[in-house]
DNA sequence: CCGTATCCGAGCCGATACTG
DNA sequence: CAGTATCGGCTCGGATACGG
């Protein structure tokens, strides 16, 4: 990518990760683990071959991602965030958070995973009764399914199946993400085709992290 | 900018965000308030007139900003952030705190600003004597200046100049950006030309942030 | 099966010139 | 001052073909 030539840190991190699906390579690195080239085209619908070949040597010559020949079982590369990849957790964070706003229209043609149902109650649910005892919600969505675990006050995630869930959400992705992030209520969501089995009481334990207010406006400036 | 077509709020974050000098104009407007076109031409040096035209039109309609024709003294369109895209500064903290780390190199023909200065010291650091009497400290690099006052345990900072100061740190923005993210100590910011007049003591209240490892690697993942 | 290389049309970017 | 118009060049996206 061309330079912006600023001596700005935000220009700077820019130069590294403003290029066109950059930031979607190193969200895949990260929610995924260290990936093999199919694994990443996977978890990116939509980009090319040749695109996706390019972002990764220059990732590489950044020093954000390691490219590693994997053991014999495997034989084949794998791509691993090296950490001052990983270290770009906060800024992927604050970037999904800012864009929830934008998910209460469900495009058609939209591409959906497993791994992007995880991440949002991870990051952006917080376990309001710490104290209370384990609990496990079955989510699906288009086919995709992840669990979350209720535990030590932590909101885990992980793909897949649960064998006995307290809760199953089970809807579009609008319906389960809007519930879990607290653009809908349980009547909105319903109305859009979620639906809910088990303990609906365990809805009330996860908190929507909520986006505190800006407040540099007035405190750089002359 | 063509959408990544993918039902994940950090892709229909960057749908909105994610072209090119989009989140530097939404910089601008967050570090200097209500800008007139040629303020925002200012502060971005190298963007084209017609980018910027272009980029300001696509924000205007993402809702991140708001055209407003100024009162008849000014007579002219004032950009403003919304609600929306003030919501951006989390964002943009995040980037600009990666971006350190890339800031120990200085090009020789990088644009540099007093607000670019200013940021830093106020979003990257935090007194370590909230309790300690109000300070002054006089920023100055590249003929741009800056302030820092400490103060209520908070840090805050302007552009221009302090009357009485009670340190002034003047030297080539990698030293005076060095030595207050805490990439340079005393000795090396020395080295690289940083002049260092007053009450030095007062450097020791300002503690840089530290970034926190990430630990999402093994938790989203199946 | 994994990944790279090449080609091509469409659209974006950047520089300059121009207008009210 | 505040943009608009134009145009060459580059990047992107998609397809295909190639080497391990």
């Amino acid at each position: 990518m061309r330079s912006y030539g600023q001596y700005c840190s935000i220009a700077r991190a820019l130069d590294v990760v403003g290029d066109r699906w950059t930031l979607l390579i190193v969200r895949e690195l990260l929610l995924q683990g260290p990936c093999r080239f199919t694994d990443l085209k996977n978890g990116l619908p939509g980009v090319a071959a040749n695109l996706l070949s390019a972002r990764l040597k220059e990732l590489e010559a950044a020093g954000l991602i390691t490219r590693e020949d994997a053991p014999p079982p495997v034989a084949t590369a794998l791509y691993t965030l090296s950490e001052t990849g990983l270290a770009l957790e906060p800024v992927l964070r604050a970037l999904g958070l800012w864009g929830l706003r934008f998910m209460a229209v469900e495009r058609p043609d939209d591409a959906f995973r497993a791994q992007w149902l995880a991440y949002g109650p991870a990051w952006f649910t917080t376990d309001v009764d710490p104290d209370a005892p384990p609990a496990v919600i079955q989510l699906v969505a288009s086919d995709e399914s992840a669990v979350i675990e209720l535990r030590d006050g932590q909101v885990h995630t992980r793909l897949g199946r649960a064998t006995d869930p307290d809760l199953i959400l089970d809807g579009p992705p609008r319906a389960v993400l809007g519930l879990l992030s607290g653009m809908l209520d349980l009547q909105r969501a319903g109305q859009l085709g979620l639906s809910v089995r088990g303990r609906r009481d365990l809805l009330t334990r996860l908190r929507p992290v909520t986006q505190d207010r800006a407040h540099t406006q007035d405190e750089v400036r002359q």
